[in-house]
RNA sequence: CGGGCUGUAGUAUACCGGCAGUACGCAUGCAUGGGGUGCAUGUAGACCGGGUUCAAUUCCCGGCAGCCCGACCA
């Protein structure tokens, strides 16, 4: 991507009246722009960062057998009543009337609208079990929206949710489930601790949350420094911990020293047992003739907040340093000094052979504008990996090659640059 | 929703009960070219409504909007 063709433009200062290091950084970047409170749109180079977690998502639940699905945002207020959570649920419903006065909602979850659609599919324990999940807005009346994109009111999130004929298989999926949060949280930049919670609005008797430690996290936890056991400390009823609880395989107990801090929740899963199937109807008949309600689980991850603890994460004083799988380009190509003919020539090349070797290239390459501008803006747009070529480097033949991050620079061939680069990704 | 703070060009800000200033940006020109370059010219602004006053961007009231604290929230 040209960077003298891409709608963007870096801000020389912090907005005003945002104290949230994720709001700061990503508005000045020009990653998004805020709408009103609660409420932004992503610039070309955010939105590229969203796919990306997008896709991350989409791959591991895709690998534990997840079908994609695509459900309405507009629901009509009788599946909510079923569930008795029309009234509960304001806040956060977002809820209004159409033209003939029905009356409806903006989808803050989809419990209701897929137990509905289960149950009029699913007959037979034959049916059974079944993962379906989806990449969708969800809108929620929030009473505050706060800390940029942590706590908005408009939102993609992924939700899963699983349907199963017995506890056991269940218990069995959720492990799963878990599994592939755990690789989704480690490729886009963190470890999440998993901690023990309680299930609020959803309902349901277990669930469990995915915590990044952060100092600007809303959740206080209490987590063990050896293993990635949690627990909120909402759940946790003044008992003092000393050792982590976790058994280990080998069936000893973990015992780590437990720690705190504040946290931010990027995911939560909840074994939902027969709370939305009973009310909603969902039942199957099992092996031996007898009608039962499904058993559930849910399972979700918002994805621009989970953006927003990336940057809260990776950060310095010149601006965001984001994880490789989920940077908007691999490289940050500048072409610094005056532009001459020869010079372009060589940095097209350069552009070129880095794109034929399959890399994300955002190459920089507006005329007219300083190398310290240049630099400054890269700094803040946080690629992995900055090329820098000039005349100095033209004459040389060579490259300049630095880690967003680090204070190293190389100075290398091309090839020699891909390799290194490669060999990082 | 309750409490606190705040609304001045695109952005960040200054002053003031009496014609609204600066920096950056943007436009044009010349110079310049390795950490937001220099000079010149131009461009653009008081959230909305009411009140007090000879006069309100300034003081008062009411809206609206933003931020922060509180609210079992992905």
């Amino acid at each position: 991507m040209r960077q003298s063709k891409l709608f963007f433009k870096t801000q020389k200062e912090y907005p005003k009246d945002e104290i949230s290091l994720n709001a700061r950084l990503l508005i000045r970047a020009n990653f998004i722009d805020k709408l009103m409170a609660g409420v932004y749109s992503f610039l070309p180079l955010g939105w590229r960062v969203h796919k990306k977690i997008e896709n991350i998502i989409r791959e591991e639940i895709n690998a534990i057998a997840g079908q994609e699905v695509f459900l309405p945002a507009l629901q009509p207020k009788t599946i909510w009543e079923k569930t008795g959570r029309w009234d509960k649920m304001e806040p956060p419903l977002f809820k209004f009337q159409d033209q003939h006065e029905k009356d409806l909602a903006l989808g803050s979850t989809h419990e209701e609208v897929i137990t509905d659609l289960v149950g009029r599919f699913v007959n037979s324990y034959r049916d059974l079990p079944l993962y379906l999940y989806q990449i969708q807005n969800k809108f929620r009346n929030e009473i505050r929206s706060t800390g940029g994109l942590l706590r908005v009111r408009e939102f993609l999130m992924k939700d899963l949710y699983s349907f199963h004929t017995s506890s056991e298989d269940l218990d069995i999926y959720y492990q799963k489930v878990i599994g592939a949060y755990k690789k989704i949280f480690n490729r886009c930049g963190f470890d999440a601790k998993i901690a023990e919670a309680s299930s609020g609005s959803i309902g349901g008797d277990v669930s469990n949350e995915f915590m990044m430690l952060c100092d600007t996290g809303e959740d206080k936890i209490f987590y063990c420094a050896k293993c990635d056991w949690a627990i909120n400390e909402e759940k946790l009823d003044k008992k003092t911990l000393e050792k982590c609880p976790t058994r280990l395989p080998d069936g000893r107990e973990c015992g780590g020293k437990i720690l705190n801090g504040q946290a931010i929740e990027n995911g939560h899963v909840f074994k939902l047992k027969t709370k939305y199937s009973e009310k909603l109807g969902a039942y199957f008949i099992d092996k031996d003739g007898n009608r039962k309600p499904i058993i559930m689980g849910c399972y979700g991850i918002g994805l621009g907040r989970l953006m927003a603890s990336a940057v809260e994460a990776h950060n310095d004083a010149f601006g965001i340093i984001w994880p490789e799988e989920i940077a908007p380009f691999d490289i940050h190509l500048l072409e610094i000094g005056k532009t001459t003919k020869p010079l372009r020539i060589f940095t097209e090349k350069i552009y070129q052979e880095l794109e034929k070797a399959s890399l994300e290239v955002l190459y920089d390459d507006r005329e007219g504008v300083f190398a310290g501008e240049k630099f400054t803006d890269a700094d803040l747009i946080g690629i992995p990996w900055r090329l820098v070529v000039s005349e100095k480097t033209h004459i040389a033949k060579k490259v300049e090659l630095k880690r967003r991050g680090q204070e190293k620079t190389e100075i290398l061939n091309l090839e020699e640059a891909i390799k290194k680069i490669k060999l990082k990704l």
